[in-house]
RNA sequence: GCGCCCGUAGCUCAGUUGGAUAGAGCAUCGACCUUCUAAGUCGAGGGCCACUGGUUCGAAUCCAGUCGGGCGCACCA
């Protein structure tokens, strides 16, 4: 509906303009359009007139005047108002809310996507959790977040890939090792022996266990069979990092979320790119050496404070390796790459962008983006959860699954805004009530379902065809409300998509099972009168349609019965 | 001290990128099941959009400052 009024109204300004041509001014406003709060504007609602109005010389509603004279008929149209300061109201016909049933019905799974990133390739790297421990919530966050994104871009027509990295070669993970060593000679945490800031929860224990029993683990397409030899530092390091890896990617797994691509730090030194990244910057003309050290100016490019790359021991700071690592990215061909990070991480991103600009190979300034997520604070009976008896000192994914099932643990924590802060209420999440949201909506496709199942039972008949010749008989307002939700799926996958603002998508699930909802209390569908019956089944249907498709970005299931 | 994020109903949060009288859920109070799932619907009350200035036809939204909360400011990752 809204492309229609759009280009409507494109073909207004154009004839208005040359009116004015003298007065043409340099810069067009774009034409906005935007769905209206209050019935009383129509259905669609535009400020064109009044961005005009400056420029062009003229009183907003003069000009409304003169685009209303020059808007050409159409059928979707059935009065065209000017209001206030100045607005141009569209109020619809019943035809254009009709049409969206038939375009839900007859577009299917594909309704909602859109073709803007066809033939272009993109990444999202999220999670790249270190594999010293399970993952906690805040990957959660990260995890629905990233794969949402993902999901978000998939719609959008790119080619998207799903990158997992993380460290398996730095001093945490030797911290790691020596955790488990000491675990394996049977050493507790404050005995003699135990490792400096070792890593104590219990799930080391398990670790150090299966290493001794010679367990074998597989993990980002690797497998390692432990040597179960409690003085082979490098066996057991090697085996830790398979045990934690596979012990992530089960959790990953119960969320429903997979990787494409796993990337290795330790990659990066073996491949040679971290000392070619290096040659490359120095040649580039924007490091200085100082107190024996190499030095970035990353100052040259937004950053607050020039970064040291090589340190006077001759080892690299972290932020090389990161530099190599977007190199690879970049050399990889993703033209869009989106890092979903938590925000304590936020002090990388001028650092990998100042040294991607700096090396000069084509990168654009804003590449990569960032989606950066606040932390989550987790509430169980009206008190705040902060250790898991298995990690030591966190709340992990993994209770959070077990507590509140994968459904409701990805929309809570995807349905919020990613750069605030989130209260994950477990009691909430885990109620089977209307106080729930996730079941609100996922109660409405159910009650589709249903409904299709007593049509059955009732020896009635329905397919997409009749529905679709009947759609004319919509004509309550709840039901042209609902048509109405439904057409503003497509543009609210747009936005999401060019926002990476993922909770867009739970915000308007939650509106369109209102206005399902609302129908379904009001009026019977299963009736006698057989065209009026086709119609609502095929508003039903299409609702449903559009749910699932909802959902599926979301990576949350759509149950047919509950 | 510097940088980033946040501050909206008692609570948890939206607010379509500057639009018309600021919304939803929970909680509170009231109404609706002999009818397709009441895991639902309808109604009522509840607000100095942290504060102060500015920008303009118009500000919760943009700018500056103040206050409050979170995070980051290593030759750690």
């Amino acid at each position: 509906m809204k492309p229609q009024l759009h280009s409507l109204l494109g073909t207004a300004l154009t004839a208005v303009l040359a009116e004015h041509s003298g007065a043409a001014p340099a810069v067009l406003p774009a034409i906005q359009l935007e769905p209206t709060k209050d019935p009383r504007f129509g259905d669609f609602s535009s400020n064109l007139a009044m961005l005009l109005a400056k420029p062009l010389g003229l009183a907003p509603r003069k000009l409304a005047e003169a685009l209303l004279r020059q808007l050409p008929p159409s059928a979707s149209v059935a009065k065209v108002e000017i209001a206030g300061p100045g607005f141009i109201n569209f109020f619809l016909a019943p035809a254009a809310f009709q049409s969206v049933v038939a375009e839900v019905l007859q577009r299917g799974d594909g309704y909602g996507r859109n073709a803007h990133g066809a033939g272009k390739r993109a990444m999202v790297e999220f999670v790249s959790a270190n594999p010293t421990g399970p993952l906690h919530v805040g990957h959660g966050r990260g995890a629905a977040v990233g794969d949402c994104l993902a999901r978000l871009l998939e719609a959008s027509g790119w080619d998207t890939a799903r990158e997992f990295y993380y460290n398996d070669a730095g001093a945490q993970i030797n911290n790691l090792a020596l955790s488990v060593q000491a675990r394996c000679k049977a050493v507790e945490p404050e005995q003699p022996g135990w490792p400096e800031n070792g890593y104590r929860g219990d799930y080391i224990r398990d670790v150090a266990a299966a290493y001794l029993a010679g367990a074998s683990m597989a993990a980002d397409d690797r497998a390692v069979t432990a040597a179960a030899d409690p003085d082979d530092l490098d066996a057991i390091r090697e085996f830790a990092v398979a045990y934690l890896r596979h012990e992530q990617d089960l959790d990953l797994k119960a969320f429903g979320v997979h990787f494409d691509l796993y990337y290795l730090e330790s990659s990066l030194y073996s491949e040679g790119r971290v000392t070619q990244t290096v040659t490359a910057l120095e040649g580039s003309g924007h490091t200085f050496e100082q107190d024996g050290a190499l030095w970035l100016k990353t100052t040259d490019y937004a950053d607050d404070k020039d970064r040291v790359m090589r340190k006077s021991d001759g080892s690299f700071t972290y932020f090389v390796p990161d530099v190599a690592y977007h190199v690879s990215k970049w050399q990889r061909g993703f033209q869009r790459v989106i890092n979903e990070q938590g925000a304590d991480h936020h002090g990388t991103i001028a650092r990998v962008r100042a040294g991607l600009q700096a090396l000069d190979i084509g990168v654009p300034q804003g590449w990569p983006e960032y989606v950066l997520h606040q932390m989550v604070t987790v509430m169980k009976g009206g008190e705040e959860v902060k250790i898991s008896k298995r990690a030591g000192s966190y709340v992990t994914l993994r209770d959070l699954i077990e507590e509140a099932g994968r459904d409701a643990t990805r929309f809570f924590l995807v349905a919020r805004k990613a750069d605030s802060q989130l209260v994950f209420d477990i009691d909430l999440a885990r109620a089977q009530t209307n106080d729930n949201p996730v079941y609100y909506i996922q109660y409405a496709h159910a009650r589709v379902c249903s409904v299709l199942r007593q049509l059955g039972e009732r020896g009635m008949s329905w397919d997409d065809d009749s529905g679709i010749a009947a759609v004319g008989r919509l004509q309550e307002p709840l039901e042209l409300a609902l048509a109405a939700q439904m057409a503003r799926f497509p543009e609210t996958v747009e936005i999401a998509a060019s926002t990476l603002e993922p909770h867009l998508i739970a915000q308007y699930l939650r509106e369109l099972a209102a206005a399902f909802h609302g129908f379904y209390n009001s009026h019977q569908l299963l009736i006698d009168d057989v065209e009026l019956r086709n119609a609502r089944v095929a508003l039903a249907v299409a609702a449903r349609q559009v749910l699932r498709n909802g959902l599926g970005l979301l990576g949350v299931s759509a149950p047919e019965q509950m």
